[in-house]
DNA sequence: CTCTTAACCTGGACGC
DNA sequence: TGCGTCCAGGTTAAGA
């Protein structure tokens, strides 16, 4: 489900409920994610004051005083702040209960989200190699163009890998990709330093307006609050097979690109 | 190294 | 109504 504006989403709509606040429990009811969540995951943030709700890449980081707890949202992951006394729903895998009588509730229906601890002054192995923060001041269209150079792999597929932009996945390269005029089948290396330039220009301003409207809300995803995203009405490309380009007029067109559907318009996209 | 493929899992949509 | 097939905002391990 979420790509770097829903992760954003989320970690903004639960700050308020989360920082400064004390973790009464942690319940987790079923531990069989995508990995197994550590047994001594509740002990250890029972008690603790959580200082810093973070986001790196697609992971939600939350800071205790030994440490720091890693959640990823998968493909089907949402996070709500709910009543501690709430209704279960099939799938709320994990509350998080906090001292005040709100919980962070976990429901991931296909268990592709992962719960981990990172124990304080270490670096867990997810988060070691990741690239940069698209909307930072490491990625520019420059550092892609140097990254790719000898590379055979779509440039969707190389503008998807977390070692070299993070937080962007089908929709946004999608959406990317269409709004610089790529072809998402071109092989990276054979994209111009000029047009990485127009690519990163377009991964920030894709990913900034979807963070605006509160992410793209496809089938699921849902805030904290439980309202969807609404950038999926800016969708231009992503799902539009058989659709009139908004650019050119030509059709959109579908293609499957490492194992991933993907959009583009014949058009103008070279 | 780079690249491709299978796998993890559930549920909704669709065709018969 | 039911059953089989395909598809879905992600990522990793394994193999070529």
């Amino acid at each position: 489900m979420p790509e770097l504006p829903e992760v954003e989403t989320t970690r903004r709509g639960i700050a308020p409920a989360v920082e400064g606040r004390r973790i009464d429990t942690v319940i987790v009811r079923n531990a069989a994610l995508r990995w197994p969540v550590p047994d001594e995951l509740p002990a250890l943030l029972a008690g603790q004051t959580v200082t810093a709700v973070r986001r790196r890449a697609k992971y939600l980081l939350f800071d205790v005083e030994p440490g720091t707890a890693l959640l990823h949202l998968g493909m089907s992951g949402q996070l709500r702040v709910v009543a501690a006394d709430a209704p279960l729903r099939k799938h709320d895998h994990v509350d998080v209960v906090l001292q005040g009588g709100q919980c962070l509730r976990l429901h991931d229906p296909r268990r592709f989200g992962s719960l981990l601890w990172q124990p304080a002054g270490t670096r867990h192995p997810l988060l070691a190699g990741l690239g940069p923060e698209p909307l930072g001041p490491d990625f520019s269209g420059d550092w892609l163009y140097r990254q790719s150079r000898g590379r055979r792999a779509a440039v969707k597929t190389f503008l998807m890998d977390q070692r070299i932009v993070v937080g962007v996945g089908n929709i946004y390269a999608t959406e990317a990709l269409h709004a610089a005029g790529i072809d998402p089948r071109r092989a990276a290396g054979r994209v111009s330093a000029a047009r990485y330039a127009a690519l990163a220009e377009a991964v920030r301003a894709v990913l900034a307006e979807s963070i605006t409207r509160g992410g793209t809300t496809l089938r699921d995803y849902v805030d904290p609050q439980g309202s969807p995203g609404w950038f999926r009405l800016q969708l231009a490309a992503y799902e539009r097979a058989g659709q009139p380009c908004g650019r050119c007029g030509g059709t959109i067109q579908r293609v499957v690109l490492g194992q991933r559907a993907s959009y583009y318009c014949a058009g103008c996209q070279r």
